[in-house]
DNA sequence: CTTGGCATAGTAGCATGCTACTTGTCAACA
DNA sequence: TGTTGACAAGTAGCATGCTACTATGCCAAG
């Protein structure tokens, strides 16, 4: 019997708590925190805290200064952009290739992610929405049968998620999200692939152009914001639509 | 004088040193290695080797066994073939872009590289070609002007460089290489979005063929390979050539 | 010759010690 | 008042100590 190759150290623990933590603006961007203080706080030593902040310093969400502290980053409409662009460029091909290779299973799974987002949008619980919302891109995504795109795309998505829930109550309801979805959904299940990364297209390029404004709005450095990030790459992709 | 926050740590110099000795073979896929050893070795203590490991760890190329040592992985044949899908995905549009955005200094910078590319490949010196081969993909991922995309592949690359040098020798001559990359700039210079893109997806798939071709033939795990693996995105992209 | 148990060596993971460096305070001084 | 400079506090980075665990080799029992 292969003993417990799998049971989670302190530190891949505190890399999930502390990413939490800086998602829910616990850890507020820009400010100055040290390993000696979360390591008391979370009442561990301070190596695995340290090796934890590390791994989400090489993830970009975290910066040590040296003798310091480390200081939390704040996304900048820049950053923002690229994401998006990346997203585009990695999600719309997967949305096609979902359709082509759409099994019963897959369409059932795809089925029961969006009544779960249904679900959530009913109860207004934010948190739970946004999970699913995940879930059923990486659904998506893993249809390609591609780990490294899985990856790629969800160490993309934490970048976003830095600017928290607060963004998606403003900008538009739960329910016009969930509603974004369903013909993307629907493209897949009637394995039209072009359909599909079509809709996918135009759900990434609203979600971005509707967070890229708010950032602008909230005086965040608009200077770096290309009004034409979405274009960027339509040269090229614009023949698939 | 703002003092030297930029001055390497014993972990980023290690992080670099390791990887190489990865990459030259220096340490062997498969086999168990130990911090302690290396450690040793390398003249400092156990923490930066530690920590410059667990990054080298985060990026897949080795992974820490609990208590009995950390082992340098193989490519498999599926990675490989999961790498090459996302570089299609990313840098086929990337030269499109490049095309359009290409100024006079870009395509300047594109035939100094070239050049540097030819006089490595006369004078058989495979490190420096491979370096500057390198160099061409990456001017030409920057002048998409995002920073994520050039990092992306990037660490894309890590992987397929562990296959070594050795790889190149066999399946073709550096010459052959380099005259695969000519039209690439050449479309880039005449501002055909649509011939770079095309070149550099021909160039992709014929590399990327290459050299899962030659790791099935190795015998490595050949079961895992779909031999249609570059069509996989194809009813996408295809649309572009 | 095979099997089983036990001692031994070696390891990752975690805790803690140490050092050079940065920053802020506050008193001495111009 | 404004400036300087010694001093104290706090930190990352690195070194080292400690523990529970794994693999392995050896030897005795069968």
């Amino acid at each position: 019997m292969p003993t417990f190759e799998d049971r989670l150290t302190i530190t891949d623990q505190l890399v999930s708590a502390l990413r939490e933590a800086i998602l829910r603006g616990k850890l507020e961007p820009g400010k100055l925190y040290s390993v000696y203080k979360l390591a008391d706080e979370f009442g561990v030593s301070r190596t695995p805290v340290r090796e934890a902040m590390l791994r989400l310093a090489d993830a970009g969400m975290v910066r040590f200064e040296r003798n310091r502290g480390f200081r939390v980053l704040r996304t900048s409409v820049r950053e923002l952009q690229e994401v998006f662009q990346l997203r585009l460029l990695l999600e719309v091909p997967a949305a096609s290739r979902a359709a082509i290779r759409a099994n019963d299973s897959l369409i059932e799974q795809l089925g029961i992610e969006l009544d779960a987002m249904a679900a959530a949008a009913s109860a207004h619980d934010e948190a739970e929405f946004m999970a699913r919302d995940r879930a059923l891109h990486e659904l998506i995504l893993a249809a390609s049968d591609n780990k490294k795109l899985v990856e790629s795309v969800r160490s993309l998505r934490f970048v976003t998620m830095t600017l928290g829930a607060s963004t998606v109550d403003r900008s538009r309801s739960l329910t016009d999200i969930l509603a974004e979805h369903r013909p993307i959904i629907a493209a897949i299940a009637a394995h039209d692939g072009a359909a599909a990364a079509a809709e996918m297209r135009f759900h990434i390029i609203h979600t971005g152009t509707l967070l890229l404004n708010q950032l602008v709005r909230e005086g965040r450095d608009s200077g770096h914001l290309d009004p034409d990030w979405v274009a960027a790459f339509a040269t090229y992709d614009n023949h698939v639509n």
